[in-house]
DNA sequence: GAGCTTTTGTTGACGCGTCAGCATCTTGGT
DNA sequence: ACCAAGATGCTGACGCGTCAACAAAAGCTC
């Protein structure tokens, strides 16, 4: 079972990479750019980016920098607190994001849900479900519903 | 089914990783020297590692110099084939190894397979097999089985 | 065997991720 | 008001992983 998994994983992690082949975005690029996407004014706080995507401020840190750079998102300060960055998707980073999106999600169905009847559907949840719970993983990595 | 899944995955990742925490090694040196520790003289040629781990060849090579620098393992030269480098495990390297595999065995059962019941792991293995089977991984990422 | 192709392994450059440390600001207790 | 404690975000250093390029040796074809 333990290969099967691992063989398992690493076919779906490779089948998402490649289909944003031609994108001109990473994975790591669109943990950050959909929250955006989808968020108010397509903007967010830093520490709310950071509890969506479940990584440290550090990373965080270093990645916006990067996507700044390559014209993605924009910095600005936060009004009612002077510690807080806003993060704000470019035109252009929303763009690739809703461009690249729906073959994210047909990649996902394609390597996997497709190749699942509804019972198979439900055992991996429930045991993906279980095994996150036991280990610490409460049932949300997002803001909204901590 | 696809959120649970993804929780999983970063649940047993991050169990793995801090179970080798105390050892000196991380989750890639291991992935490089259980191969190397169960081969005959506790060695093996590059092209031998690389598709036993299935990684590239220049990440092996990355790899393999930065765990010579530790003392983890030696380079000589292949007998027959001018080419090739035999890599062998040197003795602080398998007391290592031999001294971290448990934990990453019961770490497994613990975070994992313990948590499942039978019929579950058959279900798990079923899926991971169809999955991987279906993106063109074959069911033998071991030398000796291609 | 000359010449081409393939295999094998290494290297350098560069982006990514973690860690420790830092600066700044807010909050809570007194 | 003050001060310690916590929250927030950034940076530099360093190890890791990928990519392109390279060198050397086998193998293959004629």
């Amino acid at each position: 079972m333990w290969r099967a998994y691992l063989r398992m994983q690493r076919a779906i992690e490779v089948a998402l990479v490649r289909q944003l082949g031609e994108t001109g975005i990473s994975r790591t690029d669109f943990e950050v750019l959909v929250p955006l996407s989808e968020a108010k004014d397509r903007s967010l706080r830093v520490r709310d980016l950071a509890s969506w995507t479940g990584w440290d401020r550090s990373r965080i840190s270093h990645q916006l920098r990067r996507m700044e750079e390559r014209g993605l998102i924009t910095r600005e300060d936060v009004a009612d607190d002077a510690r807080g960055t806003m993060v704000r998707l470019t035109d252009k980073g929303y763009e690739i994001t809703v461009a690249a999106a729906p073959g994210q999600v047909e990649t996902v169905r394609r390597v996997l849900v497709d190749l699942l009847d509804p019972a198979e559907i439900d055992q991996l949840t429930t045991i993906g479900e279980r095994v996150a719970t036991a280990a610490g993983y409460a049932n949300l990595p997002y803001p909204d519903e901590r």
